[in-house]
DNA sequence: TCAATGTTTAGACAAATGTCTAAATAAATT
DNA sequence: AATTTATTTAGACATTTGTCTAAACATTGA
């Protein structure tokens, strides 16, 4: 959970998250639509692995990203505490 | 969504949200279930408010919290963009 | 009015965060 | 084999964050 909400904590990978709703992406196409560098890319793709909200296949020299809803769920759940 | 997300980004503050669905608390019945000092979690109530996660009144000289589940319909409403 | 109680503000400080450049690793191409 | 392309790792650095203590402010009660 504290993953979770770390990760979401920050536009840049809300951002990426909203980009993988279209369909996976490798980090390259990623990063081209952000100004910041491959490595800060990388970075924030690793951080939102770590909270499970994506999954990554290596695929030849490319890295695809996957969007991982089953974590929205988990979210969901925790959210939905508050509404009854 | 940037303060509501900053806000979640604690687990005090998620704490203090949970502790709320009990009904309002002033901020120090609400200090007492932590081991942090007064101030401090008179901060994190602060972040909670700016969020809008909470409301507070003045009440004599308590100031009173209030769970303020609208921004909960928000952010349900982010989440729900993923499930589909 | 003075003291006690409840809360916030101010300022300090260590730890975490987001960014960068340079270098390393891995796969494809020549 | 050497070079190019894709990505990550390492390390540096400024900013933000969470915490504290001390002080200020606000309300109540003696």
């Amino acid at each position: 959970m504290n993953a979770l909400f770390k990760a979401l904590n920050d536009p840049t990978r809300r951002a990426i998250l909203e980009r993988l709703r279209n369909g996976p992406a490798s980090a390259g196409a990623i990063a081209e639509q952000f100004q910041f560098s491959a490595p800060t890319i990388s970075h924030h793709l690793d951080l939102l692995r770590q909270a499970e909200l994506v999954t990554s296949q290596k695929q030849g020299q490319f890295v695809v990203y996957t969007l991982n809803m089953t974590v929205f769920d988990e979210l969901m759940g925790w959210l939905i505490q508050f509404k009854s």
